[in-house]
DNA sequence: TTACTCATGTAACAAGTTACATGATTTA
DNA sequence: TAAATCATGTAACTTGTTACATGAGTAA
């Protein structure tokens, strides 16, 4: 059993988007992200490449020599690397734990929302919340299995979430 | 209508706390988030002090002057900062986003696990949400409505997980 | 040749964590 | 009176955001 250190949020999504896409350049990481449905994190290059650094020197990423003219460098994760990621997604307290999740974080207020306020107010987060299940369903057939697992995840909190709306209060 | 400005998902639950339980100090703040289930925030001082400090600089929040030898401050919200917290309550967009969701981050890996391994760790999992159920479960006969909202939502959460774990794959 | 995309990176800033410092009040 | 709790705050550090700089390859 090797040892190695506990890595963050960021860095165990940069691990689990190389490994399942397989070699993967940190620009493709960043458009990953920033292309993705969860407003999570933008995919800021501030993050990425620091991050990349970080796994890099502490030996969880290894990346191929640049070649030619253009500075690509593709990266692929070490041994030690696939044991981090593993250690980091298959850790059942940080698994789950609730997270910052926006819903719940204002669901209290609307407790103390006028009756006629929050009506109002949960149409429209409903509309919201079928609209964002609309683009993941049409996302769904184009996709492959890891990231199919997300939305479907994704899909299934937003459903949660609009059965909760319709049962406020009960 | 007051243009006020956007205030950050800390700063939105700092205000959420003060105008739930009426005037609160600083510490109570902090004490609240610490003893929150959600791994959300730690209630770090060097978070709740730098956030109140600002809240109160841009007149969201108002503060009680110290009254004997203790340093105790009562906060409490002003007009602006009641318009703030519902705007930032009320907005569809960031109210319906996926936050940062520790579970569906991991749940793409999951699928790329040997069918053994998995069993496995989904009966570790399993096992982690039913005692986070039951806690919640425990809390929500000592709570507050406001509270209670955000703990029927934690469930809500959690069961829904349960039901992703024991139908993955279909 | 102009514009777009691929690709990497940095600087200034914002905000959170840990760990510590300080002092008043309450309770055992 | 010793320990715990209430209460505020700062310093060093980590990490993420925005905005910018740089340059190579590709398509109009």
């Amino acid at each position: 059993m090797v040892q190695v250190r506990k890595i963050s949020e960021l860095e165990g999504a940069i691990l689990s988007e190389i490994e399942h896409r397989g070699q993967q350049t940190a620009f493709q990481v960043r458009k990953a992200f920033a292309d993705s449905f969860s407003l999570e994190w933008k995919g800021s290059a501030g993050a990425i490449y620091p991050a990349v650094r970080r796994l890099e020197k502490d030996g969880l990423l290894q990346a191929s020599a640049a070649q030619g003219g253009r500075a690509t460098r593709h990266l692929s994760l070490t041994a030690v690397g696939r044991q981090a990621l593993r250690d980091w997604a298959c850790d059942p307290v940080l698994a789950t734990s609730i997270g910052v999740d926006p819903f719940r974080l204002r669901a209290g207020i609307w407790a103390i929302l006028t009756p006629e306020d929050r009506k109002g107010l949960f149409l429209e987060l409903e509309a919201a919340i079928e609209a964002n299940v609309g683009a993941l369903e049409d996302y769904l057939g184009k996709t492959d299995p890891v990231e199919r697992v997300r939305i479907e995840m994704a899909m299934t909190v937003q459903k949660a979430r609009l059965e909760k709306l319709r049962t406020f209060g009960d």
